[in-house]
DNA sequence: GTCTATACCGAGATAGAC
DNA sequence: GTCTATCTCGGTATAGAC
C-alpha cells in the first residue's frame, strides 16, 4: 500500500510477499475487505497506543504534535481514505475509529490546555486538535511529493505557539524516526 | 473517481459512461496515464482560474478560504494524491502544478497581508497559505466521512482571525455550491 | 474516426486432494 | 493448514474491417 497504492494490493501479491499461496490469503481473510480492515485495525491500535503515551508525557502538546508529525502513517492514511471511498467495510471501521480517536484526544488535551490557562473561548480544545492534525497531515503529504514551500515557516509558527505554553521541547519526548 | 475511487476507473467503464467504445478511449488517450493526467490538468486549470478570481476579490482572504472550502475538489485531490503514489506520470504533473499553484498563492497573498499590516515574522504568508490549505482539506475529508467533531470550533477560530483582518464576510464573494 | 473482434493478463474466489 | 487446479470476470491493449 505504501509503495504502490491500495490498488496494487491483491491476494496474489500478498501471498507472494508473505511467501505463501493466494488460496491461503482467502483462507485467513475470506475477502479483501477483511484483509484491509485487519490492516487498518492493527495500524489504528498502534496509533491509539502512541496517542496514550503522548498524552501521558510531561509535555503533552509537544508529544502529540511529534506523534502526528513523524509517523509515516500519513501516507497510509491517505491510502485508506481513498480506499474507504469505495469499500464500505473499510469506511465503517475508519469512521468508528476516527470518532474514538478524536474523543481520546479531546479528553486528554482539554485538561492540559486548561491547566495552561488557555482561554477555551479563544482556543477550544476540539479546534486545537483539528488544527494540529490538519496541518500535520498536509505537511506530510506535501513532503511525500517533494513540495516543501512554506513548510519551515509553518512548522516554526506552530512550534512557537506550543513553546509559549509548554516551554522548549525537551528531547526523549520524540521517538526515533 | 469521486464515487468509487480511482481504481474503479477503467477503459471499459469510461467508455460506457461516455457512450462509446473502449477502443475509442485508447484512441484518444493511448494509455490510462494519459487519461488521468488529462483529467487532472482540466481540474487544475479550473482551480487556478478560481484562485485568480479569489485573489482579485475585494476580500481576498475570505475569497481564498471559501474557494478552498466549498470546492468538492478535496475528495478528488485525495484520489489524485493516492493515485500519484503509483503512477509517475500523474505524480510529475501534480508536483509541477502544486508548485505553480503555491507560487501564485504566495505572490497574491503576500501583498494582501502586508497591506493589512500583518507582521510577516509572526505570520509569514507562506505559512498562512499552508495553514488555510491544510485545515480546509482536513475538514472536508472529515466531513466526507460524516465525522464532524471539532469542526464548528475550528471554522469559527479561523474565521475570527480572517474577520479581524478583513471585517465580516460580505456575500457574493462566495460562489454558489 | 468508429466499431468488432480478440489477445492476453491478473484479479477474486472456490473445490477438493493431501 | 496447505497446495493445486480451475472458474469467471473485467482489466489494458491491439489489429483490422468499415
Amino acid at each position: 500500500m505504501l509503495d504502490e497504492g491500495y490498488a496494487a494490493v491483491s491476494t496474489r501479491r500478498v501471498a507472494t510477499r508473505a511467501g505463501t499461496d493466494k488460496a491461503l490469503v482467502h483462507y485467513y481473510f475470506e475477502t479483501m475487505d477483511d484483509l484491509f480492515v485487519a490492516v487498518f485495525r492493527r495500524n489504528a491500535e498502534h496509533g491509539a497506543q502512541r496517542l496514550g503515551d503522548a498524552l501521558a508525557s510531561p509535555q503533552p502538546l509537544w508529544a502529540v504534535w511529534d506523534a502526528m508529525h513523524d509517523q509515516s502513517s500519513t501516507v497510509l492514511m491517505t491510502e485508506f481514505i481513498a480506499l474507504a471511498n469505495h469499500r464500505d467495510a473499510v469506511k465503517t471501521v475508519m469512521v468508528e475509529n476516527s470518532r474514538k480517536f478524536r474523543r481520546l484526544q479531546l479528553e486528554g488535551l482539554t485538561h492540559v490546555l486548561e491547566s495552561y490557562g488557555l482561554d477555551p473561548k479563544e482556543w477550544p480544545p476540539a479546534a486545537v486538535i483539528v488544527l494540529l492534525s490538519g496541518i500535520s497531515r498536509y505537511l506530510k503529504t506535501d513532503e511525500a511529493f517533494g513540495v516543501g514551500l512554506g513548510h519551515d515557516e509553518t512548522v516554526d509558527l506552530v512550534e512557537r505557539h506550543i513553546r509559549a505554553l509548554e516551554g522548549p521541547r525537551k528531547r526523549n519526548t520524540r521517538r526515533s524516526k
